[in-house]
DNA sequence: CATATTTCGTTTGTGTACAAATAGACTGTG
DNA sequence: CACAGTCTATTTGTACACAAACGAAATATG
């Protein structure tokens, strides 16, 4: 009896999404090459809020603390988000999106949602809506 | 009209999927903290088969060439796998688990089967085969 | 047989992703 | 007020992940 024959590595939960958000990220970048899809999410988070400091935009997208610095510092060095330290609480940077970082966000939004529906596509509508809260359920 | 007002970060797939990786992982890591995901992934796919060039092992995982590389320098670091060159085809770097190596994996196959129960644990049996299903069609 | 093409592996560069350690700023409580 | 604990951001180190470019080996094709 030995239990590792059990195991089978395309069956396991997490190697299927590691391959399902693999192939999402090759439709992301084909779609929109000019940013990543979490340097998007960011910027799309922080035009949706208008302003954030950097921890509060890490825990609404998701990022690491480490991991958000590197993001928006890639935005900020392509004048996307401009950066400043909160006056009222000097440890915050507060984070706004530029002009140019809105009118890419504008630009590139209808080409993920295009994303989201290209990623989708071998999937009815139903099965569409069932995925997305099975995978909510799991977060 | 603007259609980026449309755009819901927390709708995309591709950002439910990424936290649902980010918690998979993150069981994965509690459960089994002597590797990653990735190199057990790597690990479990050559023990299966015995044997295989880094190449093949790449194909099999959904690993780039350069990802492979890197994951199994690291496991024949650690003594889990051995390589040499393939007399027949010089190109070819074939692997071959350790007997170290195939312990490890037998001794961790349970455990990366609870990860993948635990992961899957908000959901009833029904709705864990439905969801693998409705992923598994997106690859 | 000669060479064009393909395959395999490596290297380099960029971009997530997280842990852990550090430093500075704030808050609450004594 | 002092200072312990908390919060924010940074830095460092490790580990995927992929693109692009390279060299060496094998294969195909003329």
């Amino acid at each position: 009896m030995d239990s590792s024959e059990n195991y089978v590595l395309e069956r396991q939960v997490g190697f299927v999404m590691r391959r399902a958000v693999q192939r999402h990220i090759a439709i992301f970048s084909a779609l929109i090459p000019e940013m990543t899809p979490t340097q998007f999410a960011a910027l799309a988070k922080l035009c949706e809020l208008g302003q954030a400091s950097q921890n509060e935009l890490g825990r609404l997208t998701s990022m690491d603390v480490a991991t958000v610095k590197g993001v928006v510092d890639r935005l900020r060095g392509r004048d996307l988000v401009t950066a400043a330290p909160l006056a009222s609480d000097k440890r915050r940077l507060m984070l706004t999106p530029t002009r140019k970082g809105r009118a890419l966000y504008r630009k590139y939004a209808p080409q993920a949602t295009e994303v989201t529906r290209q990623t989708l596509a071998p999937l009815d509508e139903e099965e569409q809506r069932q995925l997305l809260l099975l995978l909510e359920r799991l977060i």
